[in-house]
DNA sequence: GCCCAGGAGTGCA
DNA sequence: TGCACTCATGGG
C-alpha cells in the first residue's frame, strides 16, 4: 500500500532527522521507518513524497498528513526571529510525527543526559532482545517491546542493552504500565497530562513534555533542553534559567504552534543552521 | 583524559 | 522550595 503527498511539506530527511524519533535507517531511495509492530520506506519520487507500507491509515495519521503545514510555516516565519524564519523556511518539509504512546515514554526516558547516536542504539537493542522479528519489504525488523515483554524483562537486561543508570526507570515504569495500562491518560488536557506523566519514574518535566508533544499530540508543549536552553540565550536574549520558567515563556509566547516551532529551532540549532 | 549528551532522583538546608 | 550532587555510557 503506498502513500502520496507533495514533497514540499512532507520532507522525510527534515521529518526523521530532526529528533523526534529514534527507529529509521537509510534504506533503498529513502528511509525505512519503524513505528510500534509497523514499517513504512519513505522516500521522495520527483514532485512528491511516496510513503509504502503495511498500514496506511496508521501511517496516514503518524506523518500527521491531515494536518496544513504551510499555515504553520507562515505562522512561524511571523515572529521574526531570524533562526526561527531560516529553519522555517528551510524545513518547511518537517512534520511532527503521531507516534505511539508507549514507545515514547520509554525511548524519552532512555534520552535523559543521553545523546541520539547513543538513544538509537540502546532503543535497537531493546527492540532486537525483546520485540518481535518481521519483515517488510524484504527486511527483517523487530517491532518495539509490549509493556508485558519489558516488564518480563528485568532491570538486568536494560543494563545489558547500555541503558546505563536508567534500567530501574525502564523496570519500574513498565511494570507500572503493565498494571495500570495508559488509556486513562488519553483524553486528559494538556496540563494534567503532564501532571500524571511526571509521577512515572524518569520522567520528569522535559522527558514529560517530550511524550505530551510526540505521543499524545499536545502541540502547545515546549520540550527545553540543552540546545534550547542555548536557543534561548543567544537567539531569544533571555536572562532565565531555570528551565520550568524558559518552558513557560515559550509556550506563552508561541501558544499552540509551540511544538511545532520547538522543532525549527531545535533542529536548526543543531544543524548550525 | 575531558566534555557533553533531547535530565531526573535524592538528600539536605 | 531551592540547590548541589550523583547517576552509566560512549561519541567527539
Amino acid at each position: 500500500m503506498r502513500i502520496d503527498y507533495d514533497a514540499e511539506y512532507f520532507n522525510p530527511e527534515h521529518v526523521l532527522e530532526c529528533g523526534q524519533i529514534f527507529r529509521f535507517y537509510p534504506f533503498g531511495k529513502g528511509y525505512m521507518v519503524l513505528s510500534a509492530d509497523k514499517a513504512c520506506h519513505v522516500y521522495v519520487d520527483g514532485a512528491k513524497t511516496v510513503a509504502e507500507c503495511d498500514d496506511p491509515d496508521y501511517f496516514y495519521e503518524f506523518f500527521d498528513l491531515a494536518r496544513d503545514y504551510s499555515e504553520i510555516v507562515k505562522r512561524a516565519k511571523s515572529h521574526n526571529i531570524p533562526l526561527l524564519t531560516r529553519s522555517a523556511e528551510a524545513y518547511k518539509g518537517l512534520r511532527l510525527l503521531n507516534q505511539n504512546k508507549e514507545e515514547m515514554l520509554y525511548s524519552f526516558i532512555i534520552s535523559q543526559n543521553n545523546n541520539i547516536p547513543r538513544i538509537k542504539g540502546i532503543i535497537s537493542r531493546i527492540c532486537e532482545g525483546l520485540g518481535e522479528k518481521r519483515e517488510f519489504m524484504g527486511e527483517t525488523y523487530f517491532t518495539f517491546p509490549t509493556s508485558e515483554k519489558l516488564a518480563g524483562a528485568g532491570k538486568e537486561f536494560f543494563k545489558a542493552a547500555g541503558c546505563g543508570y536508567r534500567d530501574s526507570f525502564l523496570a519500574e515504569t513498565s511494570a507500572r504500565v503493565l498494571k495500570e495500562g495508559i488509556t486513562h491518560l488519553e483524553n486528559l488536557p494538556a496540563d494534567e497530562l503532564k501532571k500524571q506523566l511526571l509521577t512515572y519514574k524518569g520522567v520528569g518535566a522535559k522527558v514529560a513534555d517530550c511524550v505530551a508533544l510526540f505521543g499524545f499530540g499536545k502541540r502547545g508543549s515546549f520540550p527545553v533542553d540543552t540546545w534550547i536552553e542555548q536557543v534561548y540565550k543567544e537567539d531569544f536574549h533571555g536572562a532565565l534559567t531555570d528551565r520550568a520558567k524558559i518552558t513557560e515563556y515559550f509556550c506563552q509566547t508561541f501558544g499552540e504552534d509551540s511544538g511545532y516551532i520547538q522543532q525549527y529551532l531545535f533542529y536548526g540549532k543543531r544543524q548550525n543552521l
